[in-house]
DNA sequence: TATTGTTATACTCTATAACTATA
DNA sequence: TATAGTTATAGAGTATAACAATA
């Protein structure tokens, strides 16, 4: 799906507000779909986002910049474009993102000496500290996601997820 | 994320440009998302989703309109708050949705004689053509999940992708 | 009173194309 | 010429709140 992309979450909100998130009835016939790998993707994808958005109380949180943040810490050195490559985004849609994080104070950006149309990113002490908190949630939210798997079914699981990002484009 | 949700695909489109999609380079630490189940979901969900597009080469595709034509076909006499529970959206995002498919002349609405609130959702032919022709492309790409996967192992992953959407939200 | 469906409004994510300033 | 980054623009998808009609 040009739908999803490479992050998992987001950051900042202005308040945590109720919990209304629409819930999927399933009492629905699905035809074909009953059995499509695809669709029980997508499924589960939405189940686990849901979830880790109640972990963090925030329901602002979306893909993106949870995502940065994290590619920003663990790539020391990493440019926008290197960003861009990263989550499999267009350069255009980094700018906003990176404006926005910058805004926030949660970034900042870096001359480049041998480059000058280019910058390198960093995280601020309060993106650091905003991105801890962040991985914390996410680590509790995925020990539920290897409790309901199995732990000892973890490897071949993650190993068939791994298989299908890499063979399929 | 709150950004997947209960969907696979989407319809119509006017053409259907290049293959410009941008691809993830991969090369980019992950830091502690390396082994989250989360994380390798959103991944892998993300790739079938590209791999799906490039079945029906129209990149236009995207959640929504391809569940609503099916679940309106799988569940007769289903109505727009049927729709909006089955596919676990607000009820506000059905309203314009099912606007387009009617424009497009791929559905049809039916009074309901019991409740003159609400009415009954229907393919038109054209509808049933073109979830026809979309089920064909969504069969052959889960085809090429099922190899990735392996055969043998299909029943026990969707198995796993089935508990987590059950036992979360 | 509660529910169905619509409308008004707003925000996120995404992309293409055109532009600039460098390389 | 080609690349890094920005801006302008556009279009899905989603949601909350308020509303009219009906139950």
């Amino acid at each position: 799906m040009p739908e999803s992309d490479s992050e998992l979450v987001e950051a900042e909100a202005e308040e945590t507000a109720g919990e209304p998130l629409v819930r999927r009835s399933d009492q629905l016939g699905l035809g074909p779909l009953g059995d499509y790998i695809g669709f029980h993707l997508r499924l589960a994808q939405d189940a686990s986002f849901r979830n880790f958005v109640r972990h963090t109380g925030r329901r602002d949180l979306r893909p993106g910049r949870f995502t940065a943040l994290l590619l920003i810490r663990e790539n020391p050195g990493i440019t926008p474009m290197g960003l861009s490559r990263g989550a499999g985004r267009d350069k255009s849609t980094i700018t906003p993102l990176l404006r926005d994080l910058e805004r926030q104070g949660l970034i900042e950006r870096r001359p480049v000496p041998t480059d000058r149309r280019s910058h390198v990113l960093a995280l601020t002490p309060a993106g650091q500290t905003l991105l801890d908190e962040l991985c914390e949630h996410a680590a509790r939210h995925d020990a539920e996601l290897d409790e309901i798997v199995g732990i000892e079914n973890k490897p071949a699981f993650l190993a068939q997820l791994r298989a299908i990002i890499e063979r399929l484009g």
